[in-house]
DNA sequence: GGCTCCCGGGG
DNA sequence: GTGTACGGGAGCC
């Protein structure tokens, strides 16, 4: 038996892992020393909950399932249960996996109404219920028990939460560049060939081919080296978080098969392990002891950017004020490194460390609404991190649940949400716009819209028609169909959301007269900013199929009445002389209007509002394109390019033209709406197409735009069907180039006397731009990419092709 | 019209 | 793993 210490430390990661005998609850962090340990957690057992039917006598019951024992898979499942209350069990098992198992077992006995809580990972559980909060003051009385990785190992049986106050982490932000032979960086053929790091006051490049360079560039032998170098860096400089930009599918997983190349181990975790890339789905790279962030998900999800694109210079230089260097194309880092032109290779080490440090600013400034998301929701910054809207509420939900120690119900079986999706109900309001181009615009909308009426109607699927209330304050559909809330007892989602609403109102008032220079100022945006996300996906969250506290009836309810509201101020702005081009669910744009008229507007329309309702200005542009929303029974897509006055544009449901596009699609689509924003002048723009058609009909344009790169996900046998890019990847199979799952294939479309794409393809190495076919090019890449900008001002794009431009 | 397959981010 | 991403568009069948 050790001899018992008492240890100060601030959690960074807790994860439920194999240990040398079995499984434990691993709590990863740092003591005020800055010495990196792991508390083994014992004594907290896996369990749900179960309400047995009324009447019966519960100890029997629990006495009964305690009894229980039966054979799951070769081995003998236990469980033991405890009455809570007259109708309420909690049902211990031995193992997490049990869980599952056991639930199923339970739910079926006659004497079982309902089982709870039984579909959270145990991790979790575990961090929710001991309130442990990463990077807060915690202490736990333990027994030291050797070392793991870098960390001292001690086992516990209790952890005490000493302070709420979280520290700002230690941020190590890293990016890497690596060759690509073909069109895309291939981690079979494709080496790494440097990798930065940057944190405060701290800059690195690693490279392994010398040449005249900074201090900041530290030079290695070889690729290998370079990896080793990494993983040095990284455990070296410690970083409680450790960022990246796309490094979840494209740095984690390139470093990881690099590194098995030359029988490397990524190991850069705490304890010693490898990175765990989760291969399954969508790829996330976990690190141990660490919190590995690669924050493209969270911008992706929850930060609300203009930017349509999440590529690294867009969001940067949306949130930062600054992009990407321009001294490098990434596409000629494989010629750079070639050709060692110390002045090109300086270049790429600089544009190599701003992307670091661009990912770090990002994670400066988004890094404080994750940590009071943190402390709102509990669990890992790995977590809180890849979050949806819908996982925000849903943490949300469960630790209120937990709170105020109600159950919380399971997520819906996929039958269930089969079911659910089928359900359709009406919408928001939306002024359909008429497509075309409109100068001089301004943007509208309700602050909060959905929030403020949740709140204020006492909205919540426990209130919704009950029966105390029937018939007071009814919300009425057009489908008859009537909703009223319970004026006697405040809603779960309600009084959660009008706490939220009460809370930033508080904290705005002071931001405003704070002063941004202020310490304080950071901290207080970014908790406004974490509850302004909660707040708003609240409503969304009653209506997801995959919720948890699904509710159709009040996703309904608060539809209606925010159509209602939106009407009412549409009708206020067309008393004012004002005409709405479009609006949709709390927006309004309105054209041919200054500022001065849309704040006066405001002033009055505010008047009018009841009292949480209140419109705002969001934005002024000086010119708009709007196209014919997408039509479809279910969730019409909005489709507008705006020109902001500071002359950038700003897309929305436009980006038809991706990566599996040709060049020429995707410079004929960005052409065309930035003509069209600029000069308001659709000739200019047809003029440019008709230009273009010309040009690939008499052969004027090169071969690389012609270019369509298609990714293989599996093995060319696998292929159900023979798709364009499968019918390219056997022709280049044939020629006895190794190109199979994980490849990109570069082909383009050339004539021939087939209807399918798939017979005529070329493999982009072997074609020349004489064989291209010129009609597929122009009709399914060019006017595909444009011909909803063209159809608004009535042009038929099929005039395009016989060279005459008219209207239709 | 249904099914299959790819995209995103990254170099 | 106390389990499975997602929605949209193009081309094949």
């Amino acid at each position: 038996m050790g001899s018992k210490v008492k240890i100060s430390f601030y959690p960074i990661d807790v994860d439920f892992s194999e240990v040398e005998n079995g499984t434990a609850l691993r709590v990863f962090g740092f003591t005020p020393e800055g010495k990196k340990i792991v508390l083994l957690a014992k004594g907290f057992k896996p369990y749900f909950y179960a309400t047995i039917r009324e009447g019966l006598p519960a100890e029997q019951v629990a006495a009964k399932i305690s009894a229980q024992e039966f054979e799951y898979k070769g081995r003998k499942l236990k469980m033991r249960a405890e009455k809570i209350s007259g109708m309420e069990l909690k049902i211990f098992t031995e193992f997490p996996t049990d869980v599952p198992v056991a639930q199923d077992f339970i739910k079926r006995l006659d004497e079982i109404d309902k089982t709870y809580e039984f579909d959270i990972k145990f991790f979790k559980r575990f961090m929710l219920d001991s309130g442990i909060l990463p990077f807060a003051l915690h202490e736990a009385t333990c027994e030291p028990a050797g070392k793991l990785g870098d960390c001292e190992v001690f086992e516990t049986e209790t952890i005490k939460t000493i302070s709420t106050a979280v520290l700002a982490p230690k941020i190590l932000a890293f990016d890497i560049e690596t060759l690509s032979a073909g069109q895309q960086p291939n981690t079979k053929t494709d080496s790494i060939i440097m990798a930065s790091f940057y944190g405060e006051n701290y800059k690195k490049v690693i490279a392994w081919k010398r040449f005249n360079a900074p201090d900041y560039v530290q030079f290695v032998d070889g690729e290998r080296e370079l990896i080793e170098e990494f993983i040095k860096t990284v455990r070296a400089f410690s970083p409680h978080v450790l960022v990246g930009y796309g490094s979840d599918h494209f740095d984690f997983p390139f470093l990881r098969e690099r590194a098995a190349k030359y029988n490397l181990r990524l190991n850069i975790n705490y304890d010693g392990s490898e990175v765990f890339i989760n291969t399954k789905g969508r790829h996330a790279a976990k690190t141990t002891g660490l919190q590995h962030l690669d924050i493209s998900h969270f911008i992706r999800n929850i930060v609300s950017i203009e930017t349509s694109r999440f590529k690294l210079d867009a969001v940067a230089k949306e949130l930062i004020g600054k992009g990407k260097s321009k001294t490098v194309d990434p596409a000629l880092i494989s010629e750079i490194w070639s050709s060692n032109d110390a002045g090109q290779l300086q270049n790429l080490a600089e544009y190599n460390l701003i992307d670091s440090q661009l990912t770090f600013e990002i994670a400066k400034k988004i890094l404080p609404t994750q940590m009071q998301l943190l402390k709102m929701l509990g669990l890992n910054l790995y977590e809180i991190n890849r979050m949806t809207y819908g996982q925000l509420v849903e943490w949300f939900l469960i630790n209120n649940a937990i709170k105020s120690k109600t159950r919380f119900p399971p997520k819906p079986r996929a039958f269930q949400v089969f079911e659910r999706r089928k359900q359709t109900y009406t919408g928001a309001f939306v002024v359909e716009p008429t497509p075309g181009f409109y100068k001089n615009l301004c943007v509208f909308d309700f602050r909060s819209l959905y929030p403020s009426i949740i709140a204020s109607h006492n909205i919540s699927p426990e209130t919704i028609n009950c029966k105390c209330c029937r018939g007071l304050k009814i919300v009425k559909l057009e489908t008859g169909e009537e909703f009223w809330f319970c004026t006697n007892k405040k809603g779960f989602f309600s009084e959660l959301i009008s706490d939220l609403i009460e809370r930033r109102k508080r904290i705005n008032e002071i931001l405003i007269t704070t002063n941004p220079q202020d310490s304080a100022f950071a901290e207080l945006q970014a908790r406004q900013h974490a509850l302004k996300y909660i707040a708003n996906s609240m409503y969304g969250y009653l209506g997801f199929a995959g919720s948890r506290w699904y509710s159709i009836e009040c996703a309904k309810a608060i539809t209606a009445l925010g159509r209602q509201y939106i009407q009412d101020v549409i009708k206020e702005a067309n008393k004012f002389g004002l005409r709405v081009i479009y609006g949709d669910t709390d927006s309004l744009f309105i054209d041919n209007v200054n500022k001065e008229q849309a704040k006066q507007f405001l002033q009055i329309i505010n008047t009018v509002l009841p009292k949480p309702m209140e419109l705002e200005l969001k934005g002024a542009y000086s010119s708009g394109l709007f196209l014919e929303r997408k039509t479809g029974e279910k969730g019409a897509k909005k489709r507008y390019a705006l020109l902001s006055e500071s002359g950038s544009i700003i897309m929305k449901g436009l980006e038809a033209v991706r990566g599996d596009w040709s060049k020429l699609a995707k410079k004929a689509q960005k052409k065309v709406i930035e003509l069209v924003l600029k000069t308001g002048n659709v000739e200019k723009s047809a003029e440019f197409i008709q230009n273009l058609i010309k040009d690939v009909n008499n052969k004027k344009i090169p071969l690389d735009d012609f270019i369509i790169n298609v990714k293989l996900t599996k093995d060319l046998r696998d292929y159900a069907n023979i798709s364009p890019h499968v019918a390219a990847a056997t022709l280049a199979n044939q020629k006895g180039m190794p190109i199979g799952r994980g490849s990109v294939v570069s082909y383009v479309v050339t004539k021939g006397e087939s209807d399918k794409i798939s017979d005529r393809v070329k493999l982009a190495e072997d074609a020349s731009v004489n064989e291209i076919d010129s009609d597929y090019y122009i009709e399914s890449q060019i006017l595909r990419a444009v011909f909803k900008i063209f159809e608004v001002f009535g042009y038929a794009v099929e005039n395009f092709k016989t060279g005459q431009m008219r209207l239709a």
